[in-house]
RNA sequence: GGGGGAGUAGCCCAAUCGGCAGAGGCAGAGGACUUAAAAUCCUUCCAGUACGGGUUCGAGUCCCGUCUCCCCUACCA
């Protein structure tokens, strides 16, 4: 087999690995287990197993944990390495609707594919440990969690309006409908009232703010959750209605507001149309203007309200409410409350003071209706002389003439028109408004989250069902531990039971549950949403096979935390911060030792694909395209298209299908290629021009090795002595060992292949002389991280029985790093202008080197002043002359 | 509007603390081998780092301003 045969190659070592069970990762407890070694957990998001089959951006994340999995093997770490199956979700329920399939069968199938297409590829996962979230030994324990949040107080039922998508059948979260289109399928979603659980997941918010501060995680996805979680710091005041008469009456209303220093500046009040107040207070002149813009809110899609945005839209109720801090007769005291859209019945209270003259939307509102507007806020401190009085009423407001303005200034600065917190900063009006508010009971300072409980039910078959059972008298308890898992019932038709009705209604021997005492309960018929059996399959990875618990002690210990999880970053703020909730209530509950799960966190870029677009700037797709020289042009009509990046996508045409890559190069050039692209944060479009390099560098490799007669021996004779290889080979191995290996740590897999690429170079340059047997296994170990299959191969033919995998990585020399004789750039003016040379060693001498540089500068040197000499030792020398 | 990130050769990408702009790959050009082609090997061309200022002996790297692109988010009171 002279030739690089990868498919041969490849086939047997997979084969290989499998057999031998060569990544089965044993745990504590387990006989084979070495407690003496250090841990590490490395885990990739798992897939859903769609029916599509995995594509070529799944392994960019994969091969990149996979690099590291097999580099800390080398290291010497007991590495936790595994795969499951996220397989819970809606495809497969549709499929089963249109086609009477059962969705377990579908699953199972892409679960099979899924494997397959991984295991070509040649990742190192411990198989023994594969998870499927829909298996009920899994899913008991995800029914278990829930119990124990349902204990916690943390999962309640409310009946709350939700998003129904007829087309769905199901209730979705507010973060699976965008712009009132379902996430998946862009299907219309409308707004109803429905029982659901919810968990509490507010009442972390606090705790899952501020523990991201010790995550090492991207910026960016930190980021997003601080902004999902929302926190904001003001106070609530409650506002009376005003009589006719103009006194405060029993009714009233909260407004939360970040800007309480600012109530001396509130104008008006606006209320959500869908506040429930507002039908109490609407004057009859009002009625029907409130009406017929309350119905015209309603029907607005969020899509309409943000087209909306520029405009605000209002009516006036026709009441008023008090301004608890002027008197009677003072004209500010009462503020017309109106409702509009640009309030939100979801966030805070649903109402809010208006303060136009420090909130640009207030102002926008209050210009348009001509509403007043008055500073309370001065920019630049203000003499002790500046207006703070109220001097009359104008014509148009009825209000004090001095302090009507028409700008806005939301900034920070010093009260005015504000009277007892004139003259004071921003910063220090906050806490003394909130105290007054206090101890005149109008209100209190308040901490406000845009986080809200997390919808936890939706109407679907193919979830995990609750381990709640409902009695006769509107009762809820949970089923017992020892009795889960809560099975899904068989069906035979997978449609909603009935309007509002999930398909698990129509198992009527199911849902009907008689206890001893004779008792007719009724199960649960919601089941849980797909994020349920993803916030903690990295616990049941430590111990899958425990059928006793959801996971052991020891091994909870010892594994946890996850020291490196990579991922898409469309899983930012959902998945990560669903799993961090679950996670810290498991702490809470004494279940896991550390109170956040994922130590590292690493994004990996998009595999973007080529795509076209024509002179219209319409898209083309690619299989409609030909490259003619230079440029593309369209099949149809010949027309210059230009090339672009873009998403993959199906309507493109431009989506790469993996198994063509693995038959035309294999897998070992996939893996390179997909680590070669560029860092794995960055994404980068897949170029099919580019996979001849890589796979140009495996050949390369093979030829150093074996030699090319078709009846030469497996390797080289030469590798098989023990003779010393050449110095100049050696320092090129120790630099190469160096840089690989400092590369690796930081996941720097791409320049770490560069450094190969340059060592095998030079070994091919000196036509494999001086190439030594030592230098040889060496070089194999590095290369076994990102082709396994290779590697392995010729380290099996230098005469090892055993698998690669475990050799422990090789130490470099820094004393071989450097070669014998430095070169040091010399700098005339920060201009190069000449090199001098250094014996190795003596680089960091700055007398040495000063010396060498003016001999090799003597020219440009001579008849000039120098002013200054920098020299830095071992990188270089600089000479400041004078002109 | 807000937040996160990125602009280096025709392309993908490198460049520790500020220290020779180039490690690697693709593409291009020339050559060797070959009956020829493929494969392989050798040689070689190519930018002054988006733009404008500043600090410095010295800036891709630090500071200020501007532009472009990507991602996320969006009336959050």
């Amino acid at each position: 087999m002279p030739r690089y045969d990868f498919t041969s190659i490849e086939s047997r070592w997979q084969e290989f690995w499998q057999r031998e069970k060569t990544f089965r990762t044993p745990g504590p407890g387990e006989p084979d287990f070495d407690a003496s070694k250090p841990k590490y957990y490395v885990l990739d998001m798992f897939p859903y197993p769609s029916g599509a089959g995995l594509h070529v951006g799944h392994p960019k994340g994969y091969t990149a944990t996979d690099i590291m999995a097999r580099y800390q093997r080398h290291r010497g770490k007991n590495v936790l390495h595994p795969m499951g199956w996220d397989a819970f979700g809606l495809p497969a329920e549709q499929y089963a609707i249109q086609t009477g399939t059962h969705p377990a069968v579908t699953t199972a199938k892409n679960v099979d594919r899924f494997r397959e297409q991984l295991q070509a590829l040649g990742l190192s996962y411990d198989w023994d440990r594969e998870v499927n979230t829909t298996d009920p030994k899994y899913y008991r324990w995800t029914q278990w969690i829930f119990s124990k949040l349902y204990e916690q107080g943390l999962a309640y039922e409310a009946e709350i309006p939700v998003w129904w998508c007829e087309e769905l059948g199901t209730v979705l979260a507010n973060e699976e409908v965008i712009d009132g289109l379902s996430e998946r399928g862009g299907h219309p979603c409308v707004k109803r009232p429905l029982r659901q659980w919810m968990l509490k997941i507010t009442a972390y918010a606090e705790r899952l703010l501020a523990d991201l501060d010790k995550l090492d995680w991207p910026e960016s996805v930190k980021a997003m959750q601080r902004e999902w979680i929302g926190r904001s710091e003001g106070a609530e005041i409650e506002f009376a209605i005003a009589s006719d008469a103009g006194a405060a009456t029993e009714q009233n209303f909260t407004v939360f507001t970040t800007r309480p220093d600012t109530l001396f500046g509130a104008t008006f009040c606006v209320l959500a149309p869908e506040h429930p107040l507002v039908d109490q207070i609407t004057g009859a002149d009002q009625q029907e203007a409130v009406t017929v813009y309350r119905e015209a809110a309603a029907s607005k899609t969020d899509l309409q309200r943000s087209e909306l945005q520029k405009e605000k839209s209002g009516v006036f109720t026709g009441a008023y409410a008090v301004n608890p801090l002027f008197e009677e007769g003072d004209p500010r005291r009462l503020m017309p409350i109106w409702i509009a859209d640009y309030v939100l019945m979801s966030y805070g209270t649903g109402a809010i003071m208006c303060v136009p003259g420090g909130d640009q939307r207030d102002h926008d509102f209050a210009t348009e209706y001509g509403l007043p507007i008055v500073q309370v806020v001065a920019p630049e401190p203000l003499a002790v002389n500046a207006p703070s009085v109220d001097s009359g009423f104008d014509a148009t407001h009825g209000m004090s003439s001095v302090e009507m303005v028409t700008e806005c200034y939301s900034g920070p600065g010093v009260m005015v028109n504000s009277g007892f917190l004139d003259g004071t900063p921003t910063e220090e009006a906050k806490p003394k408004m909130i105290a007054w508010l206090e101890e005149q009971g109008y209100g209190r300072g308040r901490v406000n989250f845009r986080l809200r409980d997390w919808l936890f039910s939706r109407q679907r078959y193919w979830g995990e069902p609750f381990p709640i059972l409902h009695g006769p008298d509107g009762e809820t308890k949970l089923v017992p531990a020892e009795d889960l898992p809560v099975s899904l019932p068989e069906l035979d038709d997978f449609k909603p039971a009935g309007a509002l009705e999930p398909p698990l209604g129509r198992a009527k021997d199911w849902v009907e549950v008689v206890d001893a005492d004779g008792k007719v309960w009724r199960r649960e018929t919601n089941s849980m949403p797909q994020w349920a059996g993803s916030c903690w399959y990295y616990l049941r990875f430590l111990d899958p096979q425990n059928d006793e618990a959801a996971w052991g002690e020891k091994a909870e210990n010892y594994w946890m935390p996850v020291d490196l999880y990579v991922g898409g970053a469309e899983h930012a703020v959902l998945h990560l911060l669903y799993a961090r909730f679950w996670h810290k209530v498991l702490y809470d509950c004494g279940l896991v030792s550390t109170d956040e799960p994922f130590e590292k966190l690493v994004n990996q870029g998009m595999v973007q694909s080529y795509a076209f677009k024509n002179a219209q700037g319409a898209l083309v797709p690619a299989d409609e395209v030909e490259e003619q020289g230079e440029s593309f042009v369209a099949k149809a009509d010949g027309a210059e298209v230009e090339r672009i990046v873009a998403k993959m996508s199906k309507s493109l045409r431009n989506v790469i299908n993996p198994d063509e890559v693995l038959s035309e190069y294999g897998a070992d050039t996939m893996r390179l290629y997909e680590a070669f692209m560029g860092p794995v944060t960055a994404s980068a479009p897949w170029n099919p021009r580019d996979l001849p390099g890589v796979h140009r560098f495996l050949q390369r490799t093979w030829r150093v090795f074996v030699p090319q007669e078709d009846d030469g021996d497996p390797i080289y004779a030469s590798l098989l002595t023990n003779a010393d290889g050449s110095d100049e080979l050696e320092r090129a191995l120790h630099r190469c060992i160096e840089k690989v290996g400092s590369d690796l740590e930081q996941m720097g897999n791409n320049t770490a292949i560069a450094a190969m690429m340059e060592f095998i170079n030079e070994v091919t340059k000196r036509e494999g002389v001086g190439f030594s047997r030592s230098q040889a296994e060496r070089f194999c170990i590095l290369l076994e991280p990102f082709a396994p299959h290779l590697a392995e191969e010729l380290w099996d033919r230098l005469g090892h029985n055993e698998s690669l995998a475990y050799q422990p990585w090789p130490e470099f020399d820094a004393a071989m790093l450097v070669a014998e004789s430095i070169e040091i750039p010399v700098q005339v003016n920060g201009k190069l202008r000449a090199k001098a040379f250094v014996p190795a060693g003596q680089e960091k001498d700055r007398a040495v080197l000063e010396a060498a540089a003016r001999e090799a500068a003597a020219e440009q040197l001579e008849g000039v002043e120098i002013k200054k000499v920098v020299a830095v030792p071992g990188r270089l020398v600089n000479f400041v002359v004078a002109g």
